[in-house]
DNA sequence: TATTGTTATACTCTATAACTATA
DNA sequence: TATAGTTATAGAGTATAACAATA
């Protein structure tokens, strides 16, 4: 019997926000490096990036320009990130971790990580392995989707 | 090669907010039944449980009473549930879909499930059928979590 | 004129603390 | 006393619209 499109999406939009939940809690109970969510995204994406600018974030995670400027006034404010101008373009903007950023980045990680593995651990390694091949499967279609189909 | 726990857990921690995000964004898209997240989970659940109560709802979706309560307000301004008092524990109270609640349920649910089994579609039978076993074992795994380990 | 970003404004989501009403 | 909810308060996330500065 094959699964149709209705039926895993079905299945996402059931699953997914529950896992979303314990994501967020996590992360937000982990008093040392008190991120969210988004902050925490944020801040990956300025950590593998190179010196991306605002746009450059804000269309990786998703977010309007406005959402994403607010967030790093946030950051920046916390001295997590600098946010400076670039040399020749003087629209731009040039955004990269501190020190005390990437200690907060890595000590969200870990602990967020190591939190949901505590669950993970209760699987098998052959369940581990399968979900790690579905969400390998799911990424590219979630990544930084651009605006389709602009209406001619 | 075995898939460790933190293998996993990382994976979650990378791909599951991007595709939140998408069915966030496209939840929103839809003006005709405009449900956010929490709104469209909190809908969902009064639809499939009997008459629950605040706290059952609260819990289920992982929220905390004021937060369920306050968006329990904005469903019942909408008029999309009802919010009465329990007949025998009059603490209590009993929550229902309304006929528009059920119908803006069905057209959230519809137009966001047909929204991601476009992107769905582009794969393969197999690898469908894979995300969704994949689903069905983190389902226990985060489904209304109680508070663990209450320290003696 | 087009691009990059910020400000203004207005929601929703979320939590903690303090409270009311009922059991 | 314990339980079910609400109110008060505060802060973050998010969007759209309007704006400023630079290219």
């Amino acid at each position: 019997m094959p699964t149709s499109p209705d039926t895993c999406a079905q299945e996402m939009l059931e699953v997914v926000p529950s896992i979303m939940r314990t994501i967020r809690t996590e992360m937000r109970r982990h008093r040392a490096a008190d991120l969210s969510v988004p902050q925490f995204r944020t801040l990956a994406f300025i950590d593998r990036g190179d010196q991306p600018s605002l746009s450059d974030v804000a269309e990786h995670i998703g977010l309007t320009l406005p959402s994403m400027s607010k967030i790093v006034d946030g950051l920046v404010a916390r001295k997590l990130i600098t946010r400076q101008t670039h040399p020749t373009d003087r629209r731009r903007l040039v955004l990269a971790l501190t020190r005390s950023g990437q200690t907060a980045l890595e000590t969200s990680r870990k602990a967020t990580r190591a939190c949901l593995a505590e669950d993970l651990a209760t699987l098998s390694d052959a369940d581990r392995a399968n979900i790690v091949r579905a969400l390998e499967t799911l990424r590219p279609l979630f990544a930084a989707k651009k605006e389709a189909t602009p209406k001619p």
